[in-house]
DNA sequence: CCATTAATATTACAAGTGTAAACGGTAATT
DNA sequence: AATTACCGTTTACACTTGTAATATTAATGG
């Protein structure tokens, strides 16, 4: 059983509503889901359901309904589902990867300038810890 | 019928192959598969049709076997793939996906180095051709 | 020309996904 | 107390995917 279950891309977008806010119930779930999404009710509760078994999250009973929290971090699920796509479409190489959306204009230049800040500070960074 | 065809992770492997080299035979897309991927002929044949139907590919005979070659660019389908993962983990913000990369010590230092002189170049070339 | 063989095409089958409806139990309402 | 309304659980069903085995067709060697 690997640590990390493999997440459909609808159960993602429960996902992220159950990072956002949780412990949180079906219902909320429901409510908080991005606008164009029209699933009904019963289908959200069967994502709910196989994320259950995924061991993707959890819950406590509270009366009447239940309250969902994730069992796996967000973080780790990121990580996993960038190693996936990685693989699968880079044969792993993530600098090929990030070449690829800056050169192919997926960035805004205000994004491409925020880029810049943040490779800077890496730059920085590594000259304050010189081989770290 | 969109334009480019949803391809699954085991067809990425065939499509990889025919990209690389088109025309090219089944018994040669076989011989190209990476070493680690070890399926029989037949599972390659199945992974071929699958991609024949979704007009992913298409074959000229010669003589007993078939030529394939892609009728969909790679560039496209890398293009769309990035899409699909932008949207279903990152919520389509493509410098938080980038930045996460940098972040979570996926390139190298020589690989952000690499970076940095693309995102240089770019940026002098968008001085050149001012808002363009 | 016909049998052999090699390559493609069809069929198989279980697990995962998208999309719900039906069922069942418990709490709230009449 | 009986009924309804809600919420979670089970069942459904078609399509995709991974992984092949089997069937069919066409080319080639005799």
């Amino acid at each position: 059983m690997q640590r990390i279950p493999k997440i459909s891309e609808s159960e993602w977008e429960i996902m992220k509503v159950i990072w956002r806010s949780n412990p949180i119930t079906a219902e909320q779930i429901v409510l908080q889901l991005p606008a164009d999404i029209e699933w009904s009710d019963q289908t959200v509760r069967t994502f709910i359901n196989r994320l259950l078994k995924k061991n993707a999250i959890g819950f406590e009973k509270s009366g009447r309904s239940y309250h969902y929290y994730p069992l796996v971090s967000e973080q780790e699920c990121v990580r996993a589902e960038s190693q996936s796509f990685l693989k699968r479409v880079f044969g792993g190489a993530a600098d090929l990867m990030v070449t690829n959306f800056l050169e192919d204009g997926h960035l805004s230049d205000k994004e491409i300038e925020q880029l810049q800040r943040i490779l800077m500070e890496k730059q920085e960074k590594k000259e304050r810890h010189p081989k770290t």
